[in-house]
DNA sequence: CCAAAAGTGTTCTCCATACACCCATGC
DNA sequence: GCATGGGTGTATGGAGAACACTTTTGG
């Protein structure tokens, strides 16, 4: 049953980057492609936009299809629309991404993806389509946002110490932070809180866990407040 | 001649939110749909992408064809996609905007528009499709984006004195400020070239007139210098 | 002379930075 | 005891907020 019109329409796909965190490094989602174009290329999740189904709704039951994540709070991110960006003819795709907790999600290739495994980012295989670019414009994304918004918990296990988040953000920020103001600020915030629990690392004293205050931060958004790092 | 796909697809199109600096208000850019749906209400300047013209092309030659104007600097906003944002079938919209010189765009209404016009974001007439909610979110990222990029300078003539440009950031972040610290703010970051020109206005002294030094401001980007504000 | 607008100067507070220091634990 | 890592305290400079003040022009 062909579906015809008067003027030729471009596909519409989806692609999601989903970021973790793992110990030293920002790793992404990606799964091995089963069919052509760029069969056993490696490639974000994603796929073609059913015609009763919104951007969003495709991009959470592709990812959930390919690589078994469920519930991923995707953000779009940018749509790509190049005239030569896929081999299959004239595709549009709507780009989304998501940070979540590596520890939440175990993986299962499914469909039409022969694996799905995650990579740092700073060691991607070569990748199909435009999805590097794409990519790069997640990180980037990423990187701007994470100073003013606190996504960066959401990499997180729910219950974290002051030095894993002070990790975190160096990776993200790239630079190295005084351990001093680092708590002095994000305590100051008043938006975590002391959980009277202690994480036994290694060697030294067990560090003081943390959780942080999802709904206060909200409550406060709406009254205008912004986060900033 | 009909053109025929296995699945259904969606319509593409592109809507453009230009807006423009008018004294005291903030003004976007609209026409009047000469055609249905929504024949004679006012609309966002946009329509359908051809097969084989990229998202931005296609951005700016339904900007020019239904205003007039041409050769504006867009930038991708948003991608709508609700399943029912279009009474003709499902129809998703990658959104873009702009900032413009009032003065440097003379408007004709051409093509499937019987009228274009600017309206004041506070006074804007009733709107065909979703596109109340695509002004909303211009207006939103616009506001956030003015903090951390100059691109207030783009709603400004290319010669403008330190008072239109404080009126400016004043519309824009909805607050006033001091004229001192707005001064000695903004003359710090050295990127504004004093002109030895000055403006006279209604009463008072006349006022010196300053340029952007766009081309500074680009090398000192590259290096990692923010502006923000 | 007065109102309005251009432009400068001053004070105070707060916060980011840099860096020193103390304490707890495992080996 | 000592290396490692958790956690606290302090001096300093610079930027932002609030506000006072001078100067120039048109009416």
């Amino acid at each position: 049953m062909a579906h015809c019109y008067k003027y030729p329409r471009a596909a519409l796909t989806v692609d999601c980057v989903v970021f973790g965190l793992d110990e030293q490094d920002l790793k992404v989602l990606l799964i091995q492609r089963d069919s052509e174009p760029f069969a056993g290329t490696w490639a974000l999740p994603g796929g073609f936009v059913d015609i009763d189904e919104t951007l969003e709704d495709a991009a959470n039951r592709e990812l959930s299809e390919e690589t078994g994540a469920k519930q991923v709070p995707l953000e779009q991110l940018y749509t790509f629309g190049d005239l030569d960006r896929d081999p299959r003819g004239r595709t549009v795709s709507v780009a989304y991404y998501a940070l979540v907790r590596l520890s939440d999600y175990s993986l299962q290739a499914a469909s039409d993806a022969r694996d799905a495994a995650w990579f740092a980012v700073s060691e991607l295989p070569g990748l199909a389509f435009d999805h590097k670019k794409i990519i790069d414009l997640a990180l980037e994304r990423v990187r701007g946002k994470v100073r003013f918004e606190p996504i960066g918990f959401e990499l997180l296990p729910r219950k974290f110490t002051l030095n894993e988040l002070q990790g975190l953000y160096e990776i993200l920020l790239a630079r190295s932070l005084d351990k001093g103001d680092f708590r002095k600020k994000i305590l100051a915030m008043d938006l975590l809180e002391e959980l009277d629990e202690f994480e036994q690392g290694g060697t030294g004293p067990a560090a003081e866990l943390y959780r942080f205050r999802k709904e206060k931060y909200r409550r406060l958004a709406e009254a205008g407040f912004v986060f900033e790092f």
